[in-house]
DNA sequence: CCGAAACATGAACCATCTTTCAAGTTTGTT
DNA sequence: AACAAACTTGAAAGATGGTTCATGTTTCGG
């Protein structure tokens, strides 16, 4: 599904050849995630997946395909991450503290790959933004499904959830990937933005 | 200020030298707008602004030193946007709701300044930080001040102020910068994000 | 075990841009 | 008016790094 699609006809038919393609898929993610897209070469990528210049392009067409194909990889990634973080049967409100936590343990985890979907703004605006856009639909239905069960306001929309979405991104760059030592835990950063969902931030 | 500190020494000296640095500097802005930093190339910069292309070196040392110089003037002119929304008599909420507007408001007419502040994550990350930091630790002390005042909750701090900055930034991403026909109003985007910090997400 | 297809190799090609520079023009001051 | 400093110019140097390609090696079905 991932490289279904738009793909060329660059898809390994041997063991060796699906190997290749998965050495340069992760060296090129670790290049991309140390020096950004720009900066990252690809005698670097091939260098660290320990293969010669050429075969680069056995499998990708250019420099702006393996990272295209990186991104959308990613972007599976963390929607699953933050699918396996949620238990389905909690409360609304729990379900949006779970999906937090979830996203700043899976950011820590992989702080390149939150760097390389950001990156994608400029490299790959599309797929940026259809990222952005499944994970905020995904919330809405959160939302109304809340509304439903009377766990939440009814009214909630996308606005809402785009409210959402970018508090947890920016907890996450700032508590995930710009960490630094007093910073509370995941969990305390969860709790606290889980507490302007359920009351807000007005005086008690 | 913003040209004071590490501004080599290529200062103009005379009126046209002023106007040629302010043409360069458009100029900059709108092909880093249009393509991003690596594609905008600096012929092209000199070509919009009408000047040589040997004149580019007279007032900066690199491109990469005037994207930064560009984004020390848009960081500078989003904080100035948003103090300008403000009114300061207000409550503390709607001070929240003021600046939010006033963002919007301010990503809508200058979507280049948007973009290349993003971009600074990956061109001038130090610049790009400090942006954030700077904001993170002016919504923490409106938060305080709010508490202090007791319109908002007294246990407000870093965590809050980085959700609500987040909140603020997707939503200029989504209904400035992508705004699109039958999205609502940047008023009634206030309004709703608003209503989050008012009173939460929860049924009421 | 043989042959065709898949895959690997790295030197060389090439397009692109940043940056330099030597020579000319304008500005402002005395 | 005259001079020095500030500024302008655009061709060319220099560097970088993406992409190609002809040749060699491995894989795998028949």
């Amino acid at each position: 599904m991932t490289q279904g699609d738009t793909r060329s006809d660059k898809q390994p038919r041997t063991e060796r050849g699906r190997r290749t393609l998965r050495k340069l898929l992760d060296a090129a993610a670790g290049e991309f995630g140390d020096h950004g897209f720009h900066d990252a070469s690809i005698s670097a990528i091939t260098a660290r997946a320990g293969v010669a210049l050429g075969s680069f392009y056995t499998y990708f067409d250019s420099k702006d395909a393996i990272f295209r194909a990186l991104v959308s990889d990613m972007s599976d990634a963390v929607k699953q991450a933050a699918r396996a973080a949620i238990d389905p049967a909690a409360s609304a409100l729990e379900i949006e503290r779970q999906a937090l936590l979830g996203f700043l343990n899976f950011a820590a985890e992989h702080k390149e790959v939150y760097r390389i979907i950001d990156e994608a703004e400029f490299v790959d605006p599309a797929n940026y933004r259809a990222h952005y856009e499944t994970i905020g639909k995904r919330i809405t239905e959160r939302l109304a499904t809340g509304g439903v069960k009377g766990d939440l306001r009814p009214d909630l929309g996308e606005v809402e959830a785009w409210a959402i979405m970018g508090m947890n991104v920016f907890l996450g760059l700032r508590y995930a990937i710009w960490a630094c030592e007093n910073d509370g835990a995941a969990e305390d950063v969860a709790i606290r933005a889980n507490r302007i969902l359920e009351r807000g931030i007005g005086r008690v």
